[in-house]
DNA sequence: TCGCGCCTCCCCCGCGCGGGGGAGGAAAAA
DNA sequence: TTTTTCCTCCCCCGCGCGGGGGAGGCGCGA
């Protein structure tokens, strides 16, 4: 058997608190070594007690789970951090993917779940609850609904818009006028409400138009 | 007891088929309506025997299980697509998660680990392996490696450049001169190697070094 | 003390680009 | 057939921007 999982639960909600340390404690193979009521409590304890991992309430008094989860990061980024949060699915999940944080879970997660889920966090993997998944998932799908149409000439001159090539060399490239890509180029500002080549562009790979291509 | 979800299982191995086909029939829940042994005849059976979800190979002669994917999602969309590969995670996972694929495991998947990816796909949530999670999750981290190295007010520079603000109205927004700002902007292209300011946003956010904020 | 990096500001030049028009032809839809 | 959409090409204008210089002050480490 090897050494528990220690870990650090922070939640304003005592008896929330409470419960899920008195849940997790039944788990053989966890180790609650410490409570904290805050994300400024919860950092200090955190870098006072170096656990394994960090369960910590999204909305808190003081100091909420984002900003501590940002701090505990920076300070020991070898401390894992699974959020927790109510039902709905915050958009700030986003931002903690981010910046790195491994766990984020519903609290009407099964307990015998989250126990698994720790175990992953803690043996290096990412753990996403399964409506949050979903979201991130959904997230890097292209949106299919399309609000703007783009014709099949203007998709293909706002690919080339993405590149270093002035709109004479895209037109050589693809054979045609300059004026013709100019042409193409103020419509497809006008439809996606851009004011310049590089909003649009942005604004193109946010919507999924053109992707990055890494 | 609800009715039992539909299965087909489409591998080119038959060892492989049959062996998934047998341990999913002890299942309760489960019922495998038919098996193919590649892509183009996967594809047959799935429109004539209307499964609930298909388990696919990713790795198939005659049509892969990439293709059969697409081609399915486009003819059926209401039919769950599982893409079962070997062990190393590939590259196209980012292709098949566009494509709107939920599901992607492992063949060492546990068989109960299965079992629950079925029907948390059917049931409308996606379903990755936890490696396949980490690497997707990677993939939306940003790199922290910055080969790069921009001074703080530089940095600060860039995120404006990313908005439609021309140079004066930066300047006026940091309540210094518009030269400053141009003077920056140089200075950011030329580490940047970025010929203009569409590629310094467009670098910059491959880089990570900004967001794109949604 | 002497650099060196950083922030600040200035000049000139040329051109790429955005915004405002218009026009013709081909193909698809009405 | 008429209308609409799309692709093609053209004009003018103003200015934002990239590239080439230079310069002074400030703080920090050698």
């Amino acid at each position: 058997m090897p050494d528990p999982i220690r870990l650090l639960i922070v939640d304003d909600h005592a008896v929330v608190r409470k419960g899920l340390a008195m849940v997790l404690r039944l788990e053989s193979g966890l180790e609650v070594v410490g409570e904290a009521e805050n994300g400024r409590v919860g950092l200090e304890a955190a870098k006072n007690l170096q656990p394994d991992i960090v369960l910590v309430d999204l909305v808190m008094p003081e100091m909420d789970g984002q900003e501590m989860a940002l701090a505990l990061r920076k300070s020991n980024p070898q401390i894992k951090i699974m959020m927790l949060t109510g039902t709905e699915v915050d958009d700030r999940v986003f931002d903690l993917i981010a910046a790195g944080i491994e766990g984020y879970v519903l609290k009407n997660i099964e307990p015998a779940e989250l126990v698994h889920g720790i175990h992953a966090v803690v043996h290096g993997e990412a753990y996403l609850h399964p409506d949050v998944m979903k979201k991130v998932v959904g997230r890097l799908q292209p949106q299919q609904t399309a609000p703007v149409s783009l014709t099949p000439r203007e998709l293909e001159i706002l690919e080339y818009m993405s590149t270093p090539n002035t709109y004479k060399q895209i037109a050589n490239k693809l054979s045609i006028g300059e004026e013709t890509v100019r042409s193409h180029a103020k419509n497809i500002l006008e439809k996606l409400k851009q004011p310049n080549r590089a909003q649009a562009v942005l604004a193109a790979v946010k919507m999924g138009l053109i992707d990055l291509g890494d």
